[in-house]
DNA sequence: TAAACTATTTGAAACGTTTTAAATGCTGAG
DNA sequence: CTCAGCATTTAAAACGTTTCAAATAGTTTA
């Protein structure tokens, strides 16, 4: 039905083989031939069928993206800057949506597996019951993989992600050297390096300042998110801290809500900060404190390894580390 | 190198053809010889190669989707809403995020031809200096189209969007039957049924309170964006209206954080009402008084009409208007 | 036992490309 | 003229599927 290099071929009166050269600007054919071919083309509005080239080349030229939601404007940064990177180097993004379920994630690397993905991106789950069932599909096809933004306890595969140690340790210290020193702090009860490493930067700042580390003062909630927080949040208004450490913006923005609620102000009676720097943190009022994730650094860092292992390279392995910086708003006095 | 239909029909002693309909399920197949197939696919995790499929089957499983942003809240719900959709009809979707660029829409119509889309569907972006170029290539190739939110003038496809102008009717009927009358009108100058419908609802709203139409007081930006809408918004500040009437979320958002910074309280002094109710409305402070678009809906019915277009259904056409309603949340008085 | 079914299996074509090796046509040298 | 050498063109194979018509094997029926 559609046109094919078939019918191309025929109206420029060549045979198929000088008509695909002439299209793909081989060398060997005429230049008369070849701009012949071309006009005959655009004026069938000839495109090639991808399926074919794909099957006859052995490439797909697809790249596979897993990763949990994509409403959460942080997830969506992420496919904006990717798909603009997969695009610059001649691939293309396909989406596996998860809804942060393990089972999604199966079902999505079968969809790569038939798409014949040349590499795969994955952002991870944050409740991996059964981990990685996906990727053991993965390695055995031989597809390479790169981590974003947090990987699957013992993988071996390279990843890329902010040093949330030191983006949690520069946050905390930052409201410590203001004069803040009770301080609460609002996480996940996920293990993790996602929550694991934030830790570990909130406690050496409070250590360094010769602090105690209260753990009566730590909430832990079972995901990071806006309800979830906006509900825990009510043990924190009990006896109001001077300050709120959070591990994101969308739970900052939800413990916010409660503090203003409550009556009490931003940031005269509380402080308080975030993590990521999502789109909204600076809409918001007050406009967000909160540590800003180089999320195009690490995207790019991401698409770099992957190409690298795409082309044989030596699997890149380990911890890629990109440094945070905090960005100080309206909710820190 | 990855196993093929060739392998699994040899390693279960059978030819491809029996190997291929006991893949799928087909009819005329021994039962015993059917699992035995299936097993062996297992234990060699077979996957099909989708382009080889496609390439035989002449049908891609693809519908592109073609959109403006992502980052936006509004879109990327889109995105989710209909990424599942088209997976639960069997369908993948193909993202062409254009950047609100004429260029990339072409460039995307191609990419979507060559992946041989069975169907696309269209968000329009806001300033088509010249429009559609890429639905010609489209309706060349007998592509179904169906829009989404938002249609380009002057084109035949069916289109669902949200009844904008009683959406519009209704938050400004509301404010004023609250007793407030001294309103701004906030919009973006620019031609499409998203800004000419708002503004008919407004005015009739307007009428039929017998209030006068004051074009002083509609503030007319480039783009509805939130730092154009920030920038825009000091006219309103010399004289503050009662309330203040937007046509987006991000906008009224961009206005909210100007009132509170020139020391007015919302809604005390200064009632707003935005329009989209995008995830974020909900979460600011004061939450959002805004207009829901019913995307779930819209996007079913989008994603309806597309499949009908596409089993050659007669193109229904026309405007399918999906009622919005009120959300009074806590920034009007 | 032959014939006629039926159930099952299979060979081969087709899908739209790219690519390789071989064929063709030309030019200039001998 | 003939032949080598070159530029250009082409036929055919290959990619991994599905499907259809034909072949095969097995079972009844007459």
């Amino acid at each position: 039905m559609r046109i094919t290099i078939k019918d191309v071929a025929r109206e420029a009166g060549v045979s198929i083989a000088t008509a695909s050269m002439a299209l793909n600007n081989r060398a060997g054919v005429n230049a008369q031939t070849r701009s012949r071919v071309l006009r005959v083309a655009r004026e069938m509005h000839y495109v090639a069928n991808h399926s074919a080239q794909a099957l006859v080349m052995q490439e797909s030229g697809c790249i596979g993206l897993m990763l949990p939601e994509i409403q959460n404007p942080f997830y969506s940064a992420i496919v904006d800057i990717l798909s603009h990177l997969a695009e610059e180097r001649g691939y293309t993004l396909l989406l596996g949506i998860t809804n942060n379920s393990a089972e999604q994630e199966e079902k999505y690397t079968r969809f790569f597996l038939s798409r014949r993905v040349q590499g795969v991106i994955v952002v991870p789950i944050l409740n991996p019951r059964r981990t990685g069932g996906c990727l053991e599909m993965l390695r055995q096809a031989g597809v390479p993989i790169v981590f974003c933004t947090e990987r699957y306890a013992g993988s071996a595969e390279p990843v890329v992600m902010c040093d949330f140690a030191l983006g949690q340790y520069e946050m905390t210290k930052y409201l410590i050297d203001r004069g803040l020193r009770d301080l609460w702090f609002v996480s996940v009860d996920i293990e993790a390096q996602f929550t694991a490493l934030r830790y570990q930067g909130y406690v050496r700042a409070l250590e360094e300042a010769g602090l105690p580390v209260r753990r009566e003062r730590e909430l832990l909630l079972k995901m990071p998110w806006y309800d979830q927080a906006y509900e825990g949040a009510s043990c924190i208004l009990e006896d109001p801290p001077e300050a709120v450490v959070c591990i994101n913006d969308i739970m900052t923005m939800a413990i916010m809500k409660r503090i203003l609620e409550s009556g009490l102000s931003i940031p005269r009676d509380i402080s308080v900060a975030g993590f990521d720097d999502i789109m909204f943190s600076a809409l918001v009022s007050p406009p967000l404190t909160t540590v800003h994730q180089p999320l195009q650094e690490i995207c790019e860092q991401t698409m770099q390894l992957l190409m690298d292992a795409m082309e044989g390279a030596a699997e890149g392995e380990g911890v890629h580390l990109i440094a945070p910086h905090l960005v100080v708003r309206e909710t820190t006095a």
